[in-house]
RNA sequence: GGAGGGAUGCCCGAGUGGCCAAAGGGAGCAGACUGUAAAUCUGCCGGCGAACGCCUACGGGGGUUCAAAUCCUCCUCCCUCCA
């Protein structure tokens, strides 16, 4: 590859790059280049969001570049004293550390893990001290720290804003310093932090890492980024048909959002699938199976995949039972003439939380037993080995008395 | 350091002594319709209880009252302005 089509491939489809110029010399350097990737510590299940950067950071360990994984352990320590943010909560090391396999494990179903160079932030901002941060605050202002979306934001709408959080930029930025970083790769959402190290690193008498974002996920809600805490994601570690399900049951507004990042169709792929589903020629179904099959044919294999469709079919579009499914443990102590309460077996079988909302669900008609819908909130209801209790749509169990 | 404003359920937000488990919206859940899509409509939306009901909840503690989210008091936290 030319460093001209080696440039295509590995930022061709990034929504910025700064620059493409400055990326282009140094892929002519032909060495190696240090590609950063920030970690979360206090996120450690990947999900379908995190595998957009990810699949670029492949992209250039590829073509021999080394990927330097970076877990905040120093700043996943401090976590955010204001209570506000739940993004960076207070961990113990154990925590971090536990995390962090949990990262690197999840992290090799994308990457070629035993390559990477994995790094924790503490190595260099532990030694750095008071003297050193204080240096390394004197390098940014305040006017420009307020340039940043987010903070501008806030300033605007009175929500308070704690100084820790303008150490956090210059904290990633130095990172970049300290592992020498020739690229550094994220979701858009990173681009000031990214900039910052750029200035940071010129301050340091580096030359300026090249910044490369991509568009951030949207979850399955078809409106926020996808995260674990808005509850809107599909987990890397998800089995075949939890994730198939998830990715049917996304709007047909971002099926093309998602191939153009999650498939290697990238943005033409997408944009043809998304003519052919405007003009009529595939159905938005098809489509999304399609895109189920190769996601769940990454992450696990073709014969999951496979078999993760075909249970889709048979559960939701003929609306027959599910092949597996989990028992629901009936003790026989608490059968009375071999009939239990229905509210109880509900909750039991982890269709509700409470017996309130099992009395809900039965209210308004959630609730089948062997296929018979009981709305019976105080029904007693006959049980046996391998009765089958359904609760909405999704929620199926099977009665074993125990 | 001074002055003023504020803290309500998952989120936003109304509520200034009883009619408040707390308006309204959003999110969520269920049903109908479908393609487990979207949109729409309907219902639910603290817990326990078969039920009269009981318990927990309006930043935290104490108090006034037959009765407090609402009044008093102390504390904590946040915001704004002035220095």
């Amino acid at each position: 590859m030319t460093p001209e089509q080696q440039l295509d491939y590995l930022v061709g489809d990034a929504s910025e790059v700064h620059s493409r110029e400055e990326l282009l010399e140094k892929l002519k350097l032909d060495r190696p280049l240090r590609i950063k990737y920030g970690a979360d510590p206090s996120a450690p299940d990947l999900h379908l969001g995190h595998a957009v950067p990810m699949t670029r950071l492949r992209r250039f360990q590829e073509l021999g570049h080394k990927v330097i994984f970076i877990i905040g352990d120093f700043t996943g320590r401090i976590g955010d004293p204001s209570g506000r943010s739940k993004t960076r909560p207070m961990l113990s090391q154990e925590e971090i550390e536990h995390n962090a396999e949990t990262f690197a494990d999840q992290a090799g179903r994308i990457l070629d893990i035993e390559a990477c160079e994995i790094r924790y932030n503490s190595e260099w901002l532990e030694p750095l001290g008071t003297t050193g941060l204080i240096k390394l605050a004197s390098q940014y202002t305040v006017a420009r720290m307020l340039e940043r979306d987010d903070f501008s934001k806030r300033m605007r709408d009175e929500v308070p804003i704690s100084i820790v959080e303008f150490l956090y930029p210059l904290v990633q930025a130095y990172d970049s310093v300290a592992v020498e970083s020739d690229v550094e790769v994220g979701g858009t959402d990173q681009l000031f932090n990214f900039l910052v190290g750029r200035d940071i690193m010129r301050a340091y008498g580096m030359p300026p890492q090249i910044a490369a974002t991509w568009t951030l996920l949207v979850g399955t809600d078809g409106t926020e980024k996808m995260s674990k805490s808005l509850g809107n994601y599909i987990g890397i570690g998800e089995a075949p048909a939890q994730m198939f399900g998830k990715i049917m049951s996304i709007s047909d507004e971002i099926l093309p959002h998602y191939y153009a990042l999650l498939t290697d169709e990238g943005f033409e792929g997408a944009a043809t699938i998304d003519a052919q589903v405007q003009s009529g020629d595939l159905h938005p179904m098809d489509a999304k199976k399609r895109l189920g099959r190769i996601i769940v044919t990454r992450y696990h294999s073709e014969e999951a995949a496979e078999s993760a469709q075909a249970e889709f079919e048979q559960v939701f579009s003929r609306g027959e039972l599910p092949t597996e499914m989990p028992d629901v443990e009936v003790p026989a102590c608490d059968l009375q003439d071999g009939r239990a309460w229905i509210v109880q077996l509900v909750t039991d079988c982890g269709g509700a939380c409470s017996n309130s909302e099992a009395r809900r669900l039965i209210r308004q008609g959630a609730v089948k037993v062997n296929d018979e819908r009981i709305t019976d909130e105080k029904a007693n209801v006959e049980v046996a080995d391998g009765d089958v209790l359904q609760v909405g749509k999704r929620t199926f169990a099977k009665v074993k008395l125990t």
